[in-house]
DNA sequence: GTCTATATAACGATAGAC
DNA sequence: GTCTATCGTTATATAGAC
């Protein structure tokens, strides 16, 4: 009984800061989400800072881990490629708003998460970067260094959730016009990638 | 005299508005930038969602033009790829916080931007869109829509600034690495691009 | 552990003198 | 147009009964 209240709060709160962020969330929209009195949510997390704290903590190390999972594995380049992009967009595909509410967050206040960043200890994994730097060498990929490799990859993934609504609006996309976007580009976006870094 | 104010108010808003977001911006830091008295503000701009609309709108629609300027151009494809690169890169190196801006708003209050989109009235470039698929049927490039295409532009451009903090902490930079890893991204950028864009 | 009621603080907004 | 003082609302947080 008591864990699952603890768990509907934090559930709740996810949803409401990954879409609303600290400064918009509301404590009342948490409890309403979570189905349960607002005190209760001081009852168990004390306040609000420390609700976001927890929920952010749990976000990004989720995504940082699965992100390195795939990083980190003993495959060849081009096909761990292929399988961070699908990985990834997956992961994205299920935490839509993720991505968003962690660049905001880290951009608006720095300094209050630097020290659970630095807790978190985050680097690039030294297996990619030697993959790369081995690829670069035996002329199989262009000339890259590994933090542009890397951001190539993240951008090409992350910017459709980030950017959903200005696509939506842009491309005049309905929901499912933008799905089948997502959709494709799952299966595509390798290719793109793979050619780009291939020699010409 | 009464210019001034208005112009030193509107500034040290969307100072404010871009680096902590709708929510959590305050009046008080506005009139403080604005070394002002809080009053001010609603003597101009009567309240503060009002003084919210007059920033995005401005942000927005200057960002928007400016891209669409280059993609709208009377250039070779591979060429306005490099204008693009070169441009919006320079124009975010100016503006670092915008795009997280612009996309934090729309994503978390889409129904109350949609009218001002609307108005807007922003689509993809009839020009480009003719480039691109007469690219593709010469086979100069692989198969690929508009929309990808333009995604793909968008996304590596920007998210070097979305995800600074990131970067920043991943890759352990401090600031003037990121500079020069900017620098060096706005030389190499489109290289990489239109290798990805030509047929393997 | 959970609820109701209430205290406390922050912030946006306004009134009114100058 | 600009300032000081203050109001009113909203949101977080706590006290205390059950």
């Amino acid at each position: 009984m008591e864990k699952e209240t603890e768990e509907k709060i934090f559930d709740a709160a996810r949803k409401v800061f990954h879409h609303r962020g600290f400064y918009g969330a509301r404590m009342q929209e948490i409890a309403d989400e979570a189905d349960i009195n607002k005190s209760m949510l001081h009852y168990y997390f004390r306040n609000k800072e420390k609700l976001f704290e927890e929920v952010f903590r749990d976000s990004f190390s989720r995504i940082v881990r699965k992100v390195f999972e795939v990083l980190k594995s003993d495959t060849p380049l081009f096909q761990k490629v292929e399988n961070f992009v699908e990985t990834y967009i997956g992961l994205l595909e299920e935490n839509p708003y993720l991505p968003i509410f962690v660049f905001h967050e880290m951009n608006t206040n720095p300094e209050h998460l630097k020290g659970l960043l630095q807790e978190l200890n985050v680097r690039p994994p030294e297996i990619l970067i030697q993959q790369i730097d081995k690829a670069v060498s035996d002329v199989e990929i262009i000339p890259i260094q590994p933090i542009d490799f890397i951001v190539n990859l993240l951008s090409l993934c992350v910017f459709p959730f980030v950017g959903k609504q200005m696509i939506i609006t842009v491309f005049r996309l309905d929901n499912q016009q933008y799905q089948e976007f997502l959709k494709r580009r799952k299966k595509e976006l390798s290719t793109f990638i793979i050619n780009g870094l291939k020699a010409g």
